[in-house]
RNA sequence: GACUCGGUAGCUCAGCUGGAUAGAGCAACGGCCUUCUAAGCCGUCGGUCGGGGGUUCGAAUCCCUUCCGAGUCGCCA
């Protein structure tokens, strides 16, 4: 990892305080020095590339290379070096392994929750994901939002901040006049009793279909969405309804997912508050008619934002705005995270715009969490088509495959179906977390369910394999040999745990569960290279207290860490 | 056409606030279960970092240009 753990930060930053103050202190120079990880490892823990220096202080190499060396014998951490030497401009220190190791595996045993950090005290953040649109199935496009929200506000939350979680259903709009034509006037209400979310979803695309045919359906769907807005009690009726059945729905989903929030608080909420910001709009001469519509116009060559339709009904981003001042007013949020994807980058670029232009502040607290489409033959997957991959068919077979593993691996497994649905789900959404989240991916299936390599179910087998070793073993924390902690394999687990903290940090800094989910693999993957290698439950007591001690810690990441992206921490599989 | 994002090994991706021989996983091939779960471990094979310029002691990383892919661009959300 790039940006290193807890501990070393710390050596790190002292030694460039200390060499520039040194720089300054005797040639009068400022020089920024940089203090970096080498690439290779046989190359030490530290390196400090000289170049700067040479070029600022017009002298030569290896004499710079010398004065800076001296000066690093200096340092508070000395006694943390084993060894400096230098190589083609670098100059490399290799850490004591063994006073490193005690500093860490100390700081580990003094915190109740490794990794937790104060960034977040007294500070909210209002997150608004999953935000299915109403009466559609749930499909794997949905599940992005859903599982980066989610782990998102878990990573905050560990982090100290308190976090307002909105699924912001997507219950309003055009489309709800669109599906109300089709229903009376093509619907089968016992079909659509039966089987809701299906039947409306059938009679959304057929609308299109018809649509093409005869475009005229799109004003009277037009028509029928004004009405709604304005309270029709026919069209409320319905709309209630199927707003209803698709909740229920998604419960289900979210229930598997383990998924909570704070507020349903759809689109349509915001029905009654929007005029409010109409008005403003009015008030600060900000709302112009154009083409019979109403916009605010933006500077940055940005397209005008379009506040009001000719007919006088709303639109998204008017929504958005009301929902943003209520979310402002009611939580007095530090910041509002919308995670929505790519596609709708300028819906957001606007909507901080206008806020901007209405003389608010904290527009700069308005983030865009945009994540890549899920593609289908390269494009995107169209709902108007009927084009669309529903996440339970998913789950489904992710459980399936999860099964098969284990009846062929470990057949005398209890509760297999329980683990099987465990470890499908996790893996899942695993899959969906471990690249970055901008990344387009590709629907593919069996890339979702694979179980092998870099998974879900590998940080799941790790930590089962960890939790198999411990099994009753009570652990002794005060009873350890730090002399032990000095192998290759085992100081490489303690390098990555002390940057656990730091992962999380960044994580929330980029908004990215990705960071986290490959820092868990490195560990896993380390901890695996470890087992390999040495034996835990040897006969000598310290040894074995020592080992397993360690190995706890990377279990207890591993689960925390699991966890924090919304996956399930099982004991055997 | 304009704007945004992307192009790194056969595939999926890390690395991108410039640093040393470009890293993982999958796939392929070869090893390792009478030591704690082999969903694992070890090894081999595999890359002109889309192309071309530039800046620099040093470029996958910064700048320019060009090609390719995706998305978006006033009455959908």
């Amino acid at each position: 990892m790039l940006w290193g753990g807890k501990m070393i930060n710390i050596i790190k930053n002292t030694i460039k305080k200390e060499l520039e103050l040194f720089l300054f202190n005797t040639y009068n120079q400022e020089i920024e020095i940089t203090v970096e990880k080498p690439k290779n490892q046989k190359m030490g823990d530290i390196s400090i590339p000289v170049f700067s220096a040479v070029k600022v202080l017009r002298k030569p190499l290896p004499q710079v290379v010398e004065t800076i060396s001296e000066q690093i014998k200096n340092s508070e951490y000395y006694n943390y070096f084993d060894k400096i030497n230098s190589v083609s401009g670098f100059i490399n220190i290799t850490l004591n392994k063994g006073i490193f190791a005690k500093s860490i595996i100390k700081e580990v045993q003094q915190t109740k929750n490794f990794g937790e950090s104060n960034l977040g005290e007294g500070k909210t953040i209002v997150m608004d994901y999953s935000s299915p649109n109403i009466a559609k199935p749930f499909s794997v496009g949905h599940l992005r939002s859903t599982v980066i929200g989610h782990a998102i506000g878990n990573i905050l939350e560990k982090l100290n901040y308190e976090v307002v979680r909105v699924n912001h259903l997507g219950d309003f709009g055009t489309q709800f006049g669109k599906i109300i034509y089709a229903y009376l006037n093509h619907g089968d209400k016992d079909k659509v009793e039966e089987n809701p979310i299906e039947e409306l979803m059938k009679l959304y695309v057929d609308f299109h279909e018809r649509a093409k045919e005869d475009p005229s359906i799109e004003d009277e769907a037009r028509k029928i969405f004004k009405e709604l807005e304005q309270g029709n009690p026919k069209y409320v009726k319905l709309w209630e309804h199927f707003r209803e059945v698709s909740l229920e729905e998604y419960m289900k989903v979210y229930e598997i997912l383990d998924v909570k929030f704070n507020s349903y608080n759809g689109e349509a909420f915001y029905n009654d508050k929007m005029k409010a910001v109409v008005d403003e709009l009015i008030e600060k001469n900000l709302l112009v008619k154009d083409e019979g519509a109403m916009i605010v116009s933006l500077s940055d060559n940005l397209p005008p934002a379009l506040i009001q339709k000719s007919d006088g009904s709303t639109l998204y981003i008017t929504r958005d705005l009301a929902a943003l001042f209520y979310r402002k007013n009611t939580y007095d949020f530090d910041e509002v995270l919308y995670v929505v994807g790519n596609e709708q980058k300028l819906h957001f670029t606007q909507l901080r715009e206008v806020v901007k232009t209405m003389g608010y502040d904290y527009y700069e607290d308005i983030h865009h969490i945009n994540f890549g489409l899920v593609l289908q033959d390269g494009k995107k997957m169209a709902t108007r088509k009927g084009k669309i991959v529903r996440l339970m068919d998913v789950l489904q077979e992710a459980k399936k495959l999860s099964l098969n593993y284990i009846n062929e691996k470990n057949p005398t497994l209890e509760n297999k179906e329980e683990i099987a649905e465990k470890v499908g789900v996790s893996a899942i959404v695993f899959n969906d977390l471990k690249n970055y989240r901008a990344n387009d991916i590709e629907f593919n299936l069996s890339d979702m369910v694979n179980f092998v390599g870099q998974t879900g179910p590998y940080l799941q087998y790790t930590s089962v394999r960890i939790t198999s070793i411990i099994e009753e073993n009570v652990i002794d924390k005060e009873n350890l040999d730090y002399k032990l902690y000095t192998s290759d394999a085992s100081f490489e687990l303690i390098k990555t745990i002390d940057e656990y903290p730091e992962i999380l940090i960044k994580a929330k800094e980029e908004y990215s569960p990705s960071i986290l989910a490959k820092y868990l693999l490195t560990l896993a993957s380390y901890f695996n290279t470890y087992y390999a290698q040495e034996k835990v439950m040897v006969e000598d007591l310290i040894e074995r207290n020592t080992k397993l001690f360690l190995i706890s810690i990377v279990r207890d990441i591993l689960d925390d860490g699991m966890k924090l992206l919304g996956m399930q921490v099982i004991k055997k599989m």
